[in-house]
DNA sequence: GCTTGACCTCAAGTAAACTTGAGGAATTAT
DNA sequence: ATAATTCCTCAAGTTTACTTGAGGTCAAGC
């Protein structure tokens, strides 16, 4: 059983084509620590396939607001020796999808608080839902109270 | 029936308190058009009770992802002349929850893939829902055809 | 009435996520 | 073999969202 030997023979070009990110992001996010090349004999890189996989989750993570921080991360689950098996991919998975899901409740929130204000009108600062400082999003990075409004 | 005048009447110290937020992001906030405030006789600031509420959408939108150039768009549906009543909430209300669901989608599409690659292993490209193009996570600000796997 | 703390403006600095450009080497096309 | 591409590195510039600091004013307490 000879072991398949690992094509890596695209160039920044080929993989900035094919994925529809600049070169120069390329080599931002090898920088980074978020892909990896080999090089050929000229110094130049040589990607193996499976950076297309990775930049799709990068772009797909950023989308929603994840920092490149939290997806290098996420990524580091990943290994780079060899392309990313089931338990590999499974490791990534559990790690992002708390996290999504927090984030998409953040969303619901949101879109629910708003939606409420329509009801409420907004006449009433106390019954506003945006005020409650009682759930997640009210709770800022600052850890802050925010809208205490209670001499109004 | 004589007109309620509007107390306007906190410092910007007093608003950072209460918001939580540093006096220096107010003054930026101010810059930047996304809340308002009047001047006493000394050219201090002095608040309307309602920027709080301004403060609070702000924070709760960029929690997920919304630019300020986004946040001040919407909010510029809200008067600035009079505290925002019934209807100008339901426009800002509209305006935002169409963009909320979906931001919520793409969430959710991005947690599912991730999940589902977990079933298929990722040891097929082809099968790899991350790999499909023709979705809406598939299509970034470049308008790039991602993942291109053709030759694999 | 004077000191202390809060406020003012304006300029500059910071971090994240890239992009642009200069100067030069490698690869590909003819 | 040579020209046209593509690639290399490194430095500097860009945008967003703020923060920090200098130099000076205003207001509140004693």
């Amino acid at each position: 059983m000879r072991k398949k030997i690992r094509s890596a023979n695209w160039s920044v070009g080929e993989v900035a084509k094919r994925s529809g990110v600049n070169v120069s992001t390329l080599h931002f996010y090898e920088e980074k620590g978020l892909i990896h090349a080999s090089r050929n004999s000229g110094n130049q890189r040589r990607y193996f396939k499976d950076v297309l996989r990775r930049i799709a989750v990068i772009k797909a993570a950023q989308k929603v607001g994840i920092s490149l921080t939290e997806i290098k991360q996420a990524l580091s689950f990943l290994p780079t020796s060899h392309a990313p098996n089931k338990s590999d991919w499974e490791r990534l998975s559990k790690q992002w999808r708390a996290d999504l899901e927090q984030r998409i409740k953040d969303l619901t929130a949101l879109k629910d608080k708003i939606t409420g204000c329509i009801g409420c009108g907004c006449l009433s600062l106390k019954a506003c839902p945006l005020y409650n400082p009682n759930d997640h999003l009210g709770q800022q990075q600052s850890g802050a109270v925010l809208l205490n409004s209670s001499d109004e």
